[in-house]
DNA sequence: GAATTAAGGATACATGATATCCCTATTTTG
DNA sequence: CAAAATAGGGATATCATGTATCCTTAATTC
Protein backbone atom coordinates (compact mmCIF):
# COMPACT_ATOMS: atom_id res chain seq x y z
CA UNK A 1 0.00 0.00 0.00
CA UNK A 2 1.76 2.63 -1.17
CA UNK A 3 0.47 6.34 -2.38
CA UNK A 4 1.59 6.82 -6.00
CA UNK A 5 4.09 9.37 -7.17
CA UNK A 6 1.45 12.36 -8.13
CA UNK A 7 0.69 12.57 -4.51
CA UNK A 8 4.06 13.76 -4.02
CA UNK A 9 4.46 15.73 -7.16
CA UNK A 10 1.01 17.93 -6.67
CA UNK A 11 2.04 18.43 -2.77
CA UNK A 12 5.32 19.89 -4.84
CA UNK A 13 3.43 21.79 -6.86
CA UNK A 14 1.10 23.41 -4.64
CA UNK A 15 3.75 23.96 -2.68
CA UNK A 16 5.34 26.44 -5.64
CA UNK A 17 1.74 27.65 -6.40
CA UNK A 18 1.22 28.80 -2.69
CA UNK A 19 4.67 31.35 -3.20
CA UNK A 20 3.10 32.57 -6.04
CA UNK A 21 1.74 36.52 -6.05
CA UNK A 22 -1.83 37.40 -6.41
CA UNK A 23 -3.00 37.11 -10.23
CA UNK A 24 -0.39 35.16 -11.32
CA UNK A 25 -0.88 31.32 -13.57
CA UNK A 26 2.17 28.98 -13.82
CA UNK A 27 1.95 26.66 -16.82
CA UNK A 28 2.20 22.55 -16.63
CA UNK A 29 5.24 23.16 -18.40
CA UNK A 30 7.51 25.08 -15.99
CA UNK A 31 6.04 22.98 -13.07
CA UNK A 32 7.30 20.35 -15.23
CA UNK A 33 10.32 21.35 -15.57
CA UNK A 34 11.37 23.08 -12.22
CA UNK A 35 10.57 19.36 -10.90
CA UNK A 36 12.02 16.74 -13.45
CA UNK A 37 8.65 15.23 -14.31
CA UNK A 38 7.06 13.97 -17.38
CA UNK A 39 4.53 16.81 -18.46
CA UNK A 40 2.01 15.11 -19.64
CA UNK A 41 1.71 13.02 -16.66
CA UNK A 42 1.86 15.44 -14.16
CA UNK A 43 -0.41 17.24 -16.38
CA UNK A 44 -3.35 14.51 -15.24
CA UNK A 45 -2.14 15.10 -11.50
CA UNK A 46 -3.02 18.91 -12.19
CA UNK A 47 -6.19 17.94 -13.64
CA UNK A 48 -7.25 16.48 -10.84
CA UNK A 49 -6.28 19.20 -8.60
CA UNK A 50 -8.31 21.17 -11.11
CA UNK A 51 -11.63 18.62 -11.02
CA UNK A 52 -11.26 18.73 -7.29
CA UNK A 53 -11.17 22.78 -6.88
CA UNK A 54 -8.25 23.36 -5.58
CA UNK A 55 -6.81 25.33 -8.05
CA UNK A 56 -8.01 28.04 -10.97
CA UNK A 57 -6.61 27.59 -14.53
CA UNK A 58 -6.59 29.69 -17.54
CA UNK A 59 -5.73 29.05 -20.95
CA UNK A 60 -3.86 30.68 -23.65
CA UNK A 61 -0.18 31.57 -23.34
CA UNK A 62 0.22 32.65 -20.29
CA UNK A 63 -1.87 30.77 -18.35
CA UNK A 64 -1.45 27.76 -16.38
CA UNK A 65 -2.53 27.30 -12.72
CA UNK A 66 -2.98 29.23 -9.54
CA UNK A 67 -4.33 28.04 -6.26
CA UNK A 68 -8.39 28.83 -5.61
CA UNK A 69 -7.73 29.14 -2.10
CA UNK A 70 -5.41 31.25 0.14
CA UNK A 71 -2.21 28.91 1.38
CA UNK A 72 -3.69 29.04 4.80
CA UNK A 73 -6.97 27.42 3.94
CA UNK A 74 -5.49 24.68 1.54
CA UNK A 75 -4.91 21.52 3.51
CA UNK A 76 -2.16 18.52 2.85
CA UNK A 77 -5.18 16.04 3.17
CA UNK A 78 -7.60 18.65 0.31
CA UNK A 79 -4.11 17.60 -2.14
CA UNK A 80 -3.71 14.14 -1.24
CA UNK A 81 -7.64 13.09 -1.46
CA UNK A 82 -7.71 15.24 -5.24
CA UNK A 83 -4.90 12.92 -6.02
CA UNK A 84 -5.98 9.64 -4.59
CA UNK A 85 -9.58 10.04 -4.07
CA UNK A 86 -11.58 10.02 -0.85
CA UNK A 87 -12.03 6.11 -0.24
CA UNK A 88 -11.15 4.33 2.81
CA UNK A 89 -7.68 2.82 2.40
CA UNK A 90 -9.52 -0.67 4.40
CA UNK A 91 -12.35 -2.00 2.50
CA UNK A 92 -14.87 -4.56 3.83
CA UNK A 93 -15.72 -7.31 1.85
CA UNK A 94 -17.76 -8.88 4.52
CA UNK A 95 -16.21 -11.84 4.85
CA UNK A 96 -18.03 -12.63 8.39
CA UNK A 97 -21.07 -13.23 6.44
CA UNK A 98 -19.67 -16.54 4.82
CA UNK A 99 -19.44 -18.06 8.15
CA UNK A 100 -21.18 -21.14 7.83
CA UNK A 101 -22.81 -21.05 11.27
CA UNK A 102 -25.00 -18.56 10.05
CA UNK A 103 -28.84 -18.15 9.37
CA UNK A 104 -29.36 -17.60 5.89
CA UNK A 105 -30.10 -14.22 4.66
CA UNK A 106 -28.89 -13.37 8.27
CA UNK A 107 -28.88 -9.21 8.62
CA UNK A 108 -25.70 -7.35 9.69
CA UNK A 109 -26.73 -5.01 12.18
CA UNK A 110 -24.44 -2.26 10.73
CA UNK A 111 -20.62 -2.34 10.71
CA UNK A 112 -18.11 -4.18 12.34
CA UNK A 113 -15.93 -3.78 15.04
CA UNK A 114 -12.55 -4.65 13.04
CA UNK A 115 -13.84 -2.38 9.98
CA UNK A 116 -14.74 0.44 12.39
CA UNK A 117 -11.11 0.10 14.10
CA UNK A 118 -9.06 -0.31 10.77
CA UNK A 119 -11.78 3.13 9.90
CA UNK A 120 -10.86 5.10 12.91
CA UNK A 121 -7.31 4.34 12.01
CA UNK A 122 -7.60 5.64 8.72
CA UNK A 123 -9.69 9.23 10.25
CA UNK A 124 -6.16 9.60 12.67
CA UNK A 125 -3.94 9.61 9.53
CA UNK A 126 -6.96 12.00 7.70
CA UNK A 127 -7.23 14.22 10.70
CA UNK A 128 -2.59 14.68 10.91
CA UNK A 129 -3.11 15.84 7.11
CA UNK A 130 -6.20 18.38 7.83
CA UNK A 131 -3.99 19.95 10.31
CA UNK A 132 -1.37 21.24 7.90
CA UNK A 133 -2.10 23.59 5.38
CA UNK A 134 0.26 25.70 2.75
CA UNK A 135 1.25 28.28 4.75
CA UNK A 136 2.46 26.21 7.62
CA UNK A 137 4.63 24.73 5.03
CA UNK A 138 5.36 27.70 3.51
CA UNK A 139 6.88 28.69 6.88
CA UNK A 140 9.00 25.53 7.26
CA UNK A 141 10.58 25.87 4.35
CA UNK A 142 11.57 29.50 3.90
CA UNK A 143 13.39 28.28 7.53
CA UNK A 144 14.76 25.20 6.22
CA UNK A 145 15.78 26.20 2.56
CA UNK A 146 19.07 27.38 1.66
CA UNK A 147 18.75 31.16 1.11
CA UNK A 148 20.03 31.59 -2.56
CA UNK A 149 18.48 28.33 -3.86
CA UNK A 150 14.78 30.22 -2.76
CA UNK A 151 15.19 32.92 -3.87
CA UNK A 152 17.21 31.68 -6.92
CA UNK A 153 13.80 29.78 -7.62
CA UNK A 154 11.76 32.24 -6.69
CA UNK A 155 13.28 34.26 -9.95
CA UNK A 156 12.68 31.25 -11.71
CA UNK A 157 9.45 30.80 -11.07
CA UNK A 158 8.52 34.16 -11.58
CA UNK A 159 10.28 34.77 -15.07
CA UNK A 160 7.71 31.86 -16.20
CA UNK A 161 5.19 32.80 -14.18
CA UNK A 162 1.89 34.46 -16.99
CA UNK B 1 -4.57 3.33 -2.15
CA UNK B 2 -6.20 0.45 -0.90
CA UNK B 3 -4.92 -2.56 1.28
CA UNK B 4 -4.35 -5.76 0.22
CA UNK B 5 -7.79 -7.89 0.95
CA UNK B 6 -4.91 -10.40 3.13
CA UNK B 7 -5.01 -8.11 5.55
CA UNK B 8 -8.79 -8.02 6.37
CA UNK B 9 -8.22 -11.59 6.54
CA UNK B 10 -5.54 -12.11 8.61
CA UNK B 11 -7.47 -9.94 11.21
CA UNK B 12 -10.45 -11.99 11.22
CA UNK B 13 -8.24 -15.11 11.15
CA UNK B 14 -6.26 -13.80 14.38
CA UNK B 15 -9.92 -12.82 15.70
CA UNK B 16 -10.67 -16.15 15.82
CA UNK B 17 -7.28 -17.74 16.88
CA UNK B 18 -7.47 -15.25 20.12
CA UNK B 19 -10.41 -17.09 21.24
CA UNK B 20 -8.89 -20.47 21.11
CA UNK B 21 -8.35 -21.84 23.95
CA UNK B 22 -4.58 -22.63 25.17
CA UNK B 23 -2.61 -25.21 23.20
CA UNK B 24 -5.35 -25.87 20.52
CA UNK B 25 -4.34 -25.25 17.05
CA UNK B 26 -7.05 -24.39 13.89
CA UNK B 27 -5.68 -24.92 10.48
CA UNK B 28 -5.85 -23.53 7.48
CA UNK B 29 -8.49 -25.05 5.89
CA UNK B 30 -10.30 -24.61 8.90
CA UNK B 31 -10.22 -20.85 8.55
CA UNK B 32 -10.65 -20.84 5.28
CA UNK B 33 -13.92 -22.76 5.39
CA UNK B 34 -15.18 -20.45 8.11
CA UNK B 35 -14.42 -17.44 6.22
CA UNK B 36 -15.29 -18.94 2.61
CA UNK B 37 -11.68 -17.94 1.28
CA UNK B 38 -9.59 -19.58 -1.39
CA UNK B 39 -7.57 -22.19 1.27
CA UNK B 40 -4.23 -21.64 -0.83
CA UNK B 41 -4.15 -18.12 -1.09
CA UNK B 42 -5.24 -17.38 2.63
CA UNK B 43 -2.39 -19.68 3.14
CA UNK B 44 0.19 -16.99 2.43
CA UNK B 45 -1.61 -14.50 4.74
CA UNK B 46 -1.16 -16.67 7.53
CA UNK B 47 2.32 -17.08 6.25
CA UNK B 48 3.35 -13.60 6.87
CA UNK B 49 1.56 -13.94 10.08
CA UNK B 50 4.23 -16.78 10.93
CA UNK B 51 7.14 -15.14 9.60
CA UNK B 52 6.49 -11.94 11.48
CA UNK B 53 6.47 -14.42 14.81
CA UNK B 54 2.92 -13.37 15.62
CA UNK B 55 1.45 -17.09 15.31
CA UNK B 56 2.78 -20.79 16.05
CA UNK B 57 2.53 -23.31 14.33
CA UNK B 58 2.74 -27.22 14.48
CA UNK B 59 2.71 -29.76 11.32
CA UNK B 60 0.67 -32.98 10.50
CA UNK B 61 -2.58 -33.73 11.55
CA UNK B 62 -4.35 -31.54 14.39
CA UNK B 63 -1.86 -29.17 12.93
CA UNK B 64 -2.35 -25.47 12.49
CA UNK B 65 -1.96 -22.68 14.15
CA UNK B 66 -2.34 -20.48 17.63
CA UNK B 67 -1.24 -17.34 18.36
CA UNK B 68 2.21 -16.44 19.62
CA UNK B 69 1.54 -14.31 22.40
CA UNK B 70 -1.15 -13.50 24.65
CA UNK B 71 -4.69 -11.61 22.75
CA UNK B 72 -3.80 -8.63 25.17
CA UNK B 73 -0.26 -8.22 23.63
CA UNK B 74 -1.55 -8.59 19.89
CA UNK B 75 -2.30 -5.39 18.23
CA UNK B 76 -4.07 -4.25 14.79
CA UNK B 77 -0.63 -2.72 14.36
CA UNK B 78 1.16 -6.10 14.15
CA UNK B 79 -1.07 -8.01 12.11
CA UNK B 80 -1.65 -5.22 9.71
CA UNK B 81 2.55 -4.73 9.05
CA UNK B 82 2.85 -8.44 9.01
CA UNK B 83 0.63 -8.72 5.38
CA UNK B 84 0.95 -5.26 4.58
CA UNK B 85 4.85 -4.54 5.33
CA UNK B 86 6.63 -2.01 7.37
CA UNK B 87 7.41 0.84 5.03
CA UNK B 88 5.84 4.19 5.12
CA UNK B 89 2.76 4.79 2.49
CA UNK B 90 4.45 8.12 1.15
CA UNK B 91 7.73 7.35 -0.66
CA UNK B 92 10.32 10.21 -1.61
CA UNK B 93 11.69 10.56 -4.98
CA UNK B 94 13.45 13.81 -3.85
CA UNK B 95 12.20 15.61 -7.07
CA UNK B 96 13.73 18.83 -5.33
CA UNK B 97 16.77 17.46 -6.52
CA UNK B 98 15.99 17.95 -9.92
CA UNK B 99 15.17 21.66 -9.57
CA UNK B 100 17.35 23.65 -12.44
CA UNK B 101 18.51 26.62 -9.59
CA UNK B 102 20.32 24.38 -7.32
CA UNK B 103 23.77 23.60 -7.86
CA UNK B 104 24.75 20.28 -9.43
CA UNK B 105 25.51 17.56 -6.16
CA UNK B 106 24.08 20.06 -3.52
CA UNK B 107 23.92 18.07 -0.59
CA UNK B 108 20.34 18.09 1.12
CA UNK B 109 20.34 18.56 4.48
CA UNK B 110 18.38 15.38 5.28
CA UNK B 111 14.14 14.65 4.79
CA UNK B 112 12.16 17.61 3.73
CA UNK B 113 9.48 19.01 5.41
CA UNK B 114 6.63 18.08 3.02
CA UNK B 115 8.17 14.46 3.42
CA UNK B 116 8.17 14.62 7.51
CA UNK B 117 4.80 15.77 7.14
CA UNK B 118 3.37 12.73 5.27
CA UNK B 119 5.13 10.25 7.86
CA UNK B 120 3.95 11.97 10.91
CA UNK B 121 0.38 11.02 9.29
CA UNK B 122 1.54 7.81 8.43
CA UNK B 123 2.83 7.09 12.17
CA UNK B 124 -0.52 8.70 13.51
CA UNK B 125 -2.05 5.86 11.53
CA UNK B 126 0.33 3.52 12.77
CA UNK B 127 -0.71 4.93 16.31
CA UNK B 128 -3.67 4.41 16.36
CA UNK B 129 -3.85 0.91 15.09
CA UNK B 130 -1.06 0.24 17.96
CA UNK B 131 -3.60 1.46 20.54
CA UNK B 132 -5.89 -1.68 19.53
CA UNK B 133 -5.49 -5.28 20.85
CA UNK B 134 -7.20 -8.82 20.53
CA UNK B 135 -8.05 -8.56 23.63
CA UNK B 136 -10.31 -5.63 23.03
CA UNK B 137 -11.33 -6.58 19.72
CA UNK B 138 -12.91 -9.93 21.54
CA UNK B 139 -14.76 -8.06 24.28
CA UNK B 140 -16.31 -5.87 21.46
CA UNK B 141 -17.15 -8.70 19.64
CA UNK B 142 -18.73 -10.62 22.73
CA UNK B 143 -20.86 -7.59 23.21
CA UNK B 144 -22.14 -7.26 19.39
CA UNK B 145 -22.37 -10.83 17.93
CA UNK B 146 -25.82 -12.54 17.94
CA UNK B 147 -24.85 -14.40 21.03
CA UNK B 148 -26.18 -17.87 18.94
CA UNK B 149 -24.11 -17.58 16.51
CA UNK B 150 -21.12 -16.40 18.63
CA UNK B 151 -21.48 -19.55 20.68
CA UNK B 152 -22.62 -21.95 17.34
CA UNK B 153 -19.26 -20.67 15.66
CA UNK B 154 -17.22 -21.28 19.03
CA UNK B 155 -18.53 -24.63 18.91
CA UNK B 156 -17.48 -24.91 15.12
CA UNK B 157 -14.09 -24.18 15.89
CA UNK B 158 -13.80 -26.37 18.74
CA UNK B 159 -15.31 -29.00 16.74
CA UNK B 160 -12.14 -28.59 14.12
CA UNK B 161 -9.62 -27.47 16.14
CA UNK B 162 -6.51 -29.57 17.03
C1' DG C 1 -4.38 34.19 -37.76
C1' DA C 2 -0.60 31.94 -35.10
C1' DA C 3 1.11 30.36 -30.88
C1' DT C 4 0.22 28.59 -26.35
C1' DT C 5 -2.34 26.54 -22.97
C1' DA C 6 -5.65 23.17 -20.07
C1' DA C 7 -8.56 19.22 -20.65
C1' DG C 8 -9.23 14.81 -21.70
C1' DG C 9 -9.50 10.45 -24.65
C1' DA C 10 -6.83 6.41 -26.36
C1' DT C 11 -3.28 3.46 -25.81
C1' DA C 12 0.80 0.99 -24.26
C1' DC C 13 3.68 -0.69 -20.51
C1' DA C 14 5.22 -2.04 -15.75
C1' DT C 15 4.12 -3.38 -11.35
C1' DG C 16 1.76 -5.44 -7.82
C1' DA C 17 -2.39 -7.95 -6.02
C1' DT C 18 -5.02 -12.06 -6.56
C1' DA C 19 -5.33 -16.85 -7.28
C1' DT C 20 -4.09 -21.64 -8.37
C1' DC C 21 -1.10 -25.60 -8.69
C1' DC C 22 2.39 -28.57 -7.16
C1' DC C 23 6.23 -30.34 -4.39
C1' DT C 24 8.66 -31.06 0.16
C1' DA C 25 9.39 -31.89 5.01
C1' DT C 26 7.19 -32.80 9.27
C1' DT C 27 3.92 -34.78 12.49
C1' DT C 28 -0.06 -37.34 14.06
C1' DT C 29 -3.00 -41.27 13.54
C1' DG C 30 -4.00 -46.01 12.90
C1' DC D 1 5.77 -48.67 9.84
C1' DA D 2 2.39 -46.72 6.47
C1' DA D 3 -0.99 -43.36 5.45
C1' DA D 4 -3.03 -39.08 5.97
C1' DA D 5 -2.88 -34.30 7.11
C1' DT D 6 -0.45 -30.27 7.74
C1' DA D 7 2.68 -25.76 7.04
C1' DG D 8 5.91 -23.85 3.88
C1' DG D 9 7.20 -22.30 -0.26
C1' DG D 10 8.25 -22.15 -5.43
C1' DA D 11 6.26 -21.48 -10.10
C1' DT D 12 2.92 -19.64 -12.77
C1' DA D 13 -1.24 -17.39 -14.57
C1' DT D 14 -4.57 -13.60 -14.36
C1' DC D 15 -6.29 -9.17 -13.35
C1' DA D 16 -6.30 -4.41 -11.58
C1' DT D 17 -3.84 -0.35 -11.08
C1' DG D 18 -0.16 2.91 -11.53
C1' DT D 19 2.91 4.99 -14.86
C1' DA D 20 3.73 7.14 -19.17
C1' DT D 21 3.09 8.81 -23.95
C1' DC D 22 0.54 10.56 -27.84
C1' DC D 23 -3.01 13.08 -29.96
C1' DT D 24 -7.20 16.02 -30.47
C1' DT D 25 -10.12 19.87 -29.02
C1' DA D 26 -11.44 24.29 -27.24
C1' DA D 27 -10.13 28.50 -25.17
C1' DT D 28 -7.02 32.48 -24.72
C1' DT D 29 -3.33 35.73 -25.74
C1' DC D 30 -0.70 38.41 -28.85
S1 LIG E 1 -16.35 -8.70 10.26
FE1 LIG E 1 -16.13 -6.51 9.76
S2 LIG E 1 -14.25 -6.32 8.53
FE2 LIG E 1 -14.83 -8.47 8.58
S3 LIG E 1 -16.03 -8.75 6.75
FE3 LIG E 1 -17.49 -8.32 8.39
S4 LIG E 1 -17.82 -6.10 8.36
FE4 LIG E 1 -15.94 -6.54 7.13
S1 LIG F 1 10.98 17.98 -1.18
FE1 LIG F 1 10.65 16.30 0.33
S2 LIG F 1 9.01 15.04 -0.50
FE2 LIG F 1 9.76 16.33 -2.16
S3 LIG F 1 11.29 15.08 -3.17
FE3 LIG F 1 12.37 16.31 -1.67
S4 LIG F 1 12.51 15.06 0.19
FE4 LIG F 1 10.91 14.13 -1.16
Amino acid sequence: MILKSQVEWALHCCAILAGLPDGRYLSTKALAELHGLPKEYLSKALQSLSQAGLVHTTLGPSGGYRLAKAPAELTFLDVVEAVEGKGRTFVCQNIRANNPCRPKDYCESGSCAIARIMWEADEAWRTALRKVTFADLGKTLEQEIDPGIWAGTFDWVLKRAG
